[in-house]
DNA sequence: ACGGTCAACAAGATCT
DNA sequence: AGATCTTGTTGACCGT
C-alpha cells in the first residue's frame, strides 16, 4: 500500500537533506560562490561531470545526503525514520536525465554507481528511473495518439473526396447509359422502317457494325450524341489488351476469362463488404448497357499513368497508387 | 483551495 | 527465487 508514511522532519531539514555536503575546500568555495540557497547545489558541478553521463566520478561525491547518515540503508527494517518527502535537486535530475537518454534501463552496477555519484540511495535512483519511464511512455502515447489522429483525418478527407468522385462518375455512367439506349431505339426504328420501305435484303447484314462506319467521324446524323459518348469501337483483341480504365475495372464481368488479376478476390481483401457490393453494382450497371454493344475503348491518352487531378492519391505512397486506382 | 507534478510505494507481471 | 518492470496510487510540494 502506498502512502501512509509519516513525515516528521522540519522544513529546514527538508531543505538540506538532498543538498550536497561540501567536503573539500574547492567544493565549499564553489558553494559559497553560488550565492542563493536554491542554487547552492550547483557546487556539485565541481565534482560531477554533468556534460557526459558516462564519465566516472570519484567514489565519494558531494551528493552524499544527510539521510544516509540518519537512516542508514533503506532496508525494509520496518522502522523507517520519519522523513519529509523532498524533491531531487535540479542537478541531480539533470544528471539522471542525461543517463536516461543514454539508456532508459538500469543495470544494478549502473544504479549503484549513479546513486554513489548523486549521493542518493540506489533505491531512489531505481524509483526515479521507473517514474521516468512511466512519464516517457505517457508522452509517447500522447504523441502516437496525435499522429494517428492526423493520419485518420487525412484518410477521412481522402475517403470523402473519393466518394464524391465516385458519385460523379456514377452519374456520368447513367447519362451515357441513357444515351446508348436512346440510340439503340432510334436505330431499331429506322432499320424497321427502311426495311419496310425499300425491302433491301442485305441491309441487315451489318447489324453489328453500323456504328463503326457511320459514327466514327461524328459528323453526320446523330453525331452529337455519339460525340458525347466519345468512344472508339474496337475489336475484341484490342479490348483485352486493356489500357482502358473502364474496361479493366470490369473485365471479369465482361470477359469469361476473368484474366484481370487486379480484380481477383484476393485483391479485394482490403475492401469492406459494402465496398465490394458497391463495386459489383457499378460493374453490373456498366455491363447492363455495354454487353449488347461493342465495348468502348478510351483513347490512349485517357489512361496515362498520371492519375486524374481529382483522384486524391496524394495521401498514398507511390507503391499504393495501383490500389487507390482500382479500389473505387 | 485547487490542480499539477513528482518521489515513493505496492501489487502483480515478467525476466533471468 | 529474486530482481526488475509496469501500472496505479498516495501524499508532499508548488504555482495559481
Amino acid at each position: 500500500m502506498a502512502g501512509g508514511r509519516v513525515y516528521g522532519a522540519s522544513n529546514m531539514n527538508m531543505l538540506f537533506q538532498n543538498q550536497p555536503i561540501p567536503c573539500s575546500a574547492q567544493a565549499l568555495e564553489a558553494l559559497l560562490a553560488s550565492g542563493s540557497s536554491s542554487s547552492a547545489i550547483h557546487a556539485t558541478r565541481t565534482m560531477v561531470n554533468f556534460e557526459d553521463p558516462r564519465v566516472k566520478v570519484p567514489e565519494r561525491t558531494f551528493f552524499q545526503p544527510l539521510e544516509q547518515e540518519e537512516t542508514g540503508d533503506d532496508g525494509d527494517d520496518g522502522f523507517h525514520q520519519p522523513e519529509k518527502k523532498r524533491r531531487l535537486t535540479a542537478d541531480q535530475v539533470q544528471f539522471l536525465e542525461r543517463n536516461f537518454e543514454v539508456e532508459n534501463k538500469l543495470e544494478p552496477e549502473r544504479k549503484v554507481q549513479l546513486a554513489k555519484d548523486l549521493g542518493l540511495q540506489p533505491r531512489q535512483v531505481a524509483i526515479w528511473f521507473q517514474n521516468r519511464r512511466a512519464r516517457w511512455k505517457t508522452k509517447q502515447l500522447e504523441k502516437d495518439y496525435e499522429s494517428l489522429k492526423t493520419s485518420y483525418n487525412s484518410l477521412k478527407a481522402d475517403h470523402e473526396n473519393l466518394l464524391k468522385e465516385k458519385e460523379k462518375l456514377k452519374a456520368e455512367v447513367n447519362v451515357l447509359t441513357e444515351k446508348l439506349l436512346a440510340k439503340d431505339k432510334t436505330r431499331e426504328n429506322s432499320s424497321e422502317s427502311s426495311e419496310l420501305a425499300t425491302k433491301k435484303p442485305d441491309s441487315g447484314s451489318d447489324d453489328e457494325t453500323p456504328v463503326e462506319n457511320t459514327d466514327d467521324d461524328g459528323g453526320g446524323g446523330a453525331g452529337v450524341k455519339h460525340q458525347a459518348v466519345a468512344m472508339v469501337v474496337c475489336k475484341q483483341e484490342d479490348l483485352s489488351s486493356g489500357d482502358s480504365v473502364v474496361f479493366d475495372s470490369d473485365s471479369p464481368h465482361y470477359t469469361d476469362g476473368g484474366h484481370s488479376s487486379l480484380l481477383d478476390p484476393a485483391d479485394h481483401s482490403d475492401l469492406s463488404h459494402a465496398e465490394e457490393e458497391e463495386a459489383d453494382h457499378v460493374s453490373r450497371t456498366l455491363l447492363s448497357f455495354t454487353a449488347p454493344h461493342h465495348f468502348p475503348k478510351l483513347e490512349e491518352g485517357a489512361c496515362a499513368a498520371v492519375p486524374p487531378p481529382n483522384s486524391c492519391n496524394y495521401a498514398y505512397p507511390v507503391e499504393d497508387q495501383a490500389f487507390w486506382f482500382w479500389q473505387y
